[in-house]
RNA sequence: CGCGGGGUAGAGCAGUUGGUAGCUCGUCGGGCUCAUAACCCGGAGGUCACAGGUUCAAGUCCUGUCCCCGCAACCA
């Protein structure tokens, strides 16, 4: 009974924006293992939610002009939405703005607090007044303000910390005696790292927003996010609250699953955190890679975000479903591409699976009507097929609890190409010829459908509509379609078929490639554009754009991104920074004219002022610097 | 020497404790005709980044070098 349940989380999302496809992975590999758990019999608790509180959400909320609740409200609506979509069996879903897991937050706090675990002291840091900002000493520029170039002094204000450097022997410890905690096992050596490093205390309040959870014993205080995110693991269960009374069913969770940029949160600062609260760890931490495009990472700044609406709505969810969460190695990163995509739908899905059940069905209607004489006689090569159904059920199960999701899809794939490779070793047409094959005919044709069956159960957990589809046209009812039911020969000998629509129609690789180009052109149009807010022509005239020639140009050492101009701009010779040296190599830029900002603030960057700023196209992946052209003298006016 | 990941057939990847280098897609040739121009069989294609070393034996262990990619810093 006690060890029947299964706990599984997701990290709650950062609704500052729509999610992307890098979002839908780890939700749908959470939901993978959740549905196969449940088909196991498991209680299983399937965690999602949103992370709700913070400076950026504050800010965004202020740029739309509506409160940050609205705000949030609107963006959850989204992501469930998403999720109903994506046919996303979640038990749960937790925001961080519900009343119950405030109050719990709060109580976590005071506890750590009341145990000492939590302390008041001061947040020492360089200050700069003007600014009202702190910097660490490395941020700083020539030891001034990287922001206005003035001096900072040392400063301090109030701040709660958490005493995380008194836990990391006991953290060592724990990745020691259970070298399977977190996984992969690359990301142990660098959380070991990270804290061999020293771990400092942990700042968990803020005074400079309040879009979050107040320390109720302390008024300008806000529970920053290790506090409030982390504990949605357990106030989502009805730690510290009246919500939900599901903690001891559940807890400790057996699997906190998430991208690997906050692997480092939930293996170092959460466990602390419940070893400060005196409460069991989660069993495992999963950190899986990351949905890279051609050229990088996915971002919203290069424009380059993968929609998973868009995606499903034109594809289908399951196989979309299929794709994510067979494409991607364990643990690695993955490249998600357009072809890749419709490559993958083709030959797995359309050529094998498909087209494997469309022409079992077929055979079945063109030589007995839609439904098999009882009379079956085996033959050669049955047993080999028979044995690949009977030993799927122990590979699927044995990979999907070592979270190799990939591998267990390999695995039913298998059976479905030993399926085909039956089909032209028994050649039905052939045996079709003369009535006297029919047993064997028949044998055959249950032997695919058997075949079917055993892949539609263990495939459903990932292709949840598309598994009763399968079933449905084999003829096989739902009580011999459970998890009890992987192994041959279940099915009637006299099933009946029925041939239904195509399950997944091939596509069109170059037409479908050509649109969608097509479609990314109009996207593009559609695309978030922040507009600033409007300014007068007065305001305009403000900005003293000149055109200056390029005298010099240089690589700044030690700066990847930065070149370093002489410029002259018709008076004299003035020094320009840009952040253009990916783009742009200096030689090629000498001798251009290019447009600058020469009323611009100057300002200190890596030791060097620049007096202004030339003007170039963010456009996504790139920048483009504006060129004039050669017959305008230096020193024009641009307006 | 900031931290980390990686360099294996045209592309994308597997390669567990060292013992004849595999898979998917593509390509070439053949077979079949039930099926979604799908399916099945076979071939070609790799000095496993490079250089040393340990070993009877190294993609697999050790040392060094080069290159790529994330994170961090810089982006006026």
């Amino acid at each position: 009974m006690e060890n029947k349940k299964f706990y599984i989380t997701t990290p709650i999302y950062y609704p500052s924006g729509k999610l992307h496809i890098g979002h839908s992975y780890t939700t749908v590999a959470a939901d993978v293992v959740s549905r196969f758990k449940r088909m196991q019999g498991y209680d299983v608790m399937f965690l999602t939610g949103t992370d709700e509180h913070g400076q950026k959400i504050e800010d965004k909320a202020r740029e739309a002009g509506i409160s940050p609740k609205q705000y949030v409200d609107e963006i959850v609506v989204g992501i469930k939405d998403l999720w109903k979509l994506m046919n996303i069996s979640y038990d749960r879903f937790v925001r961080t703005t519900d009343d119950y897991h405030e109050a719990s937050v709060q109580k976590i706090f005071k506890r750590l607090y009341d145990s000492g675990d939590i302390y008041k002291g001061q947040y020492k840091g360089l200050y700069c007044k003007p600014c009202e900002s702190f910097w660490t000493e490395n941020q700083l520029v020539d030891g001034k303000c990287p922001d206005c170039g003035r001096p900072v002094t040392e400063a301090s204000e109030d701040a709660y910390f958490f005493k995380l450097s008194n836990y990391a022997d006991r953290i060592l410890k724990l990745y020691e005696d259970n070298p399977d905690w977190l996984q992969p096992a690359s990301r142990l050596n660098e959380m070991k790292a990270f804290i061999n490093q020293g771990l400092e205390d942990l700042c968990v309040s803020r005074t400079s927003f309040t879009w979050g959870i107040p320390v109720d014993f302390d008024p300008g205080h806000i529970v920053y996010v290790w506090v409030d995110a982390l504990s949605n693991y357990i106030t989502a269960l009805g730690y510290e609250n009246d919500r939900y009374d599901d903690f001891d069913r559940y807890w400790p969770a057996d699997v906190h699953l998430m991208a690997k940029e906050i692997v480092r949160f939930h293996s170092i600062i959460w466990p602390a955190l419940l070893m400060a609260l005196d409460l069991p760890l989660p069993k495992k931490v999963f950190g899986h890679g990351w949905l890279l495009l051609e050229g990088g990472k996915m971002s919203k700044s290069k424009g380059n975000v993968v929609d998973p609406v868009v995606l499903c709505k034109r594809y289908g969810v399951d196989a979309i479903r299929y794709y994510l969460m067979r494409e991607i190695p364990f643990g690695h990163d993955g490249i998600f591409s357009n072809e890749n995509l419709i490559s993958r739908i083709n030959s797995d899905l359309a050529n094998d699976l498909g087209n494997l059940l469309s022409r079992t069905v077929s055979m079945v209607e063109k030589y007995f009507g839609g439904t098999l004489p009882s009379e079956h006689m085996s033959g050669d090569f049955d047993d080999e097929l028979i044995a690949a159904i009977n030993g799927l059920y122990a590979n699927v199960v044995s990979n999907i609890d070592k979270l190799l999701l990939p591998n267990a899809l390999t695995d039913i794939m298998k059976v479905v190409s030993r399926a085909n490779k039956y089909i032209d070793e028994t050649a039905p047409w052939v045996l079709a010829k003369d009535d006297a094959n029919k047993p064997r005919l028949a044998a055959v044709m249950y032997n695919l459908c058997e075949a079917l069956r055993v892949v539609s159960i263990l495939l459903e957990p990932f292709m949840p509509s598309t598994a009763p589809e399968i079933r449905a046209q084999i003829g096989a009812s739902s009580d011999i379609c459970t998890i009890e039911c992987c192994k041959f020969g279940l099915l009637p000998a006299s099933l009946t078929v029925a041939k239904a629509k195509v399950l997944f129609p091939r596509i069109d690789m170059e037409k479908e490639l050509a649109e969608l180009a097509e479609k990314h052109v109009e996207s593009n149009k559609n695309a978030d554009i922040e507009h600033m807010p409007e300014i007068t022509y007065d305001d305009f005239m403000k900005s003293e754009i000149r055109v200056c020639r390029v005298l010099e140009c240089e690589k700044v050492p030690k700066a990847d991104k930065l070149l370093k101009f002489i410029l002259f701009d018709g008076e004299r010779e003035r020094t320009v920074l840009s952040g253009i040296a990916e783009w742009y190599k200096p030689e090629e830029l000498i001798g251009k004219k290019v447009p600058v900002v020469c009323n611009l603030g100057a300002r200190k960057i890596r030791g060097i002022l620049s007096e202004g700023m030339i003007l170039s196209s963010d456009c996504g992946e790139a920048a483009k610097v504006t060129f004039i052209d050669d017959s305008v003298p230096e020193g024009s006016r641009v307006r």
